[in-house]
DNA sequence: GCAACATCTGACCATCCGGTCAAAACCCAT
DNA sequence: ATGGGTTTTGACCGGATGGTCAGATGTTGC
């Protein structure tokens, strides 16, 4: 089954995607049974296993999906654009990405913090390039003195950390909270204040 | 085994609390098994519930430990001391700790991450209080104008968010900065300023 | 309506894993 | 040295889990 050709089989593979992502975001990879994403995904067990190899396959499939999701708001900060507005729009991106995908950003995070055994690669290639090539257009307003002298790549650290934390320590932030808020509205007007006081030269 | 007594008993519960660290911190509670616990404490699986009844008392016990001292820096924080000088000590204390015991915020992350299942008491109870509390410190301080009034339980997440993430997403830090650095120096930095910029009144 | 192919499933297998237990090895006070 | 308690272990158990397979059931083009 490599590629998807026929309508079930589309149907089917994205199914068996939707629980995989919902199971290994919450269990982890090796806490996840493919019995669980089978029930999940109202499908027998052999029958996952007729549309992908192995568990490890489905695993891979969403990693690999995912990480095109996770660069593209920062691959969208403009060189040409205002500095100040172009950062403010990366840090509103990544936490509507955060809002609505939470499930995304937990199976990120869960690989990340076992090592990324799964996900060396990209994230010593495609991802080190990009904030590589981001970075010098963070130098170069800062040269120009159009936002505060800052490490940028420390910089770019604290948008994921700030934006990441809603999703991935959901649980924890609405303890916290309490009843009766909004978590991401009120930390997109928080980040708003901390970028401003940040960013102002 | 209620509570350890002889040395050998001392020496060998450590033993398997500091094995079973390096364990769950990397492949969480699931992906963990006993017998990598044994090798790592250099002792055999059926000695090891010699001393713990059982795999989830082994977790529990680290689990129980890891709280207080992951609560300590913000009991720290005194309302009769220097406002921004408090926040800075909070955020250097907690950063120090990311940087000396990284298992331990990665266990508790992961713990975290998959909905607290063995950590909601402690969470909703006394680590919710404990922000409460200081939270009113900080809103003191803010009325009489001494550091910039914000959200304070954001300004706490913020603080949780961005020194944790040194800790937990290590990999990545150390993937996208490359050889020569010194990832935890450079936080301090970058975070001093983050800071400094965000209380000013 | 039927052949050819795609989809699905019950039964099964090998391995892994948490945990048990009886007996061996060890330690130490007398 | 010896006896009584402590510590350690090899062998084992039952259930879970990833994966296989032969055959049943559906679907589609003609």
């Amino acid at each position: 089954m490599p590629r998807p050709k026929t309508r079930i089989q589309i149907r089917n593979s994205e199914t068996i995607l939707e629980a995989a992502l919902d199971v290994f975001s919450s269990q982890g990879f090796r806490g996840a049974t493919l019995d669980q994403i089978a029930e999940v995904a109202g499908l027998s067990k052999p029958n996952l296993l007729y549309y992908f190899p192995s568990k490890e396959a489905i695993h891979q499939t969403l990693l690999t999906r995912l990480l095109d999701t996770w660069l593209d708001p920062l691959r969208e900060m403009d060189a040409m654009g205002d500095p100040v507005a172009e950062v403010m729009g990366y840090v509103r991106r990544k936490l509507e990405l955060s809002r609505n995908y939470p499930r995304e950003s937990r199976l990120f995070a869960i690989e990340i913090l076992q090592g990324a055994p799964r996900m060396r690669e990209a994230i010593e290639g495609e991802l080190t390039a990009l904030v590589a090539e981001k970075a010098v257009v963070l130098r170069q307003w800062m040269d120009e003195g159009r936002i505060a002298r800052l490490d940028p790549v420390h910089l770019v650290f604290s948008i994921w950390a700030l934006t990441q934390h809603y999703a991935d320590f959901d649980v924890q932030v609405r303890a916290v909270l309490g009843e009766g808020h909004d978590p991401y509205a009120e930390a997109g007007a928080f980040l708003e204040t901390l970028y401003t006081r940040l960013l102002a030269p």
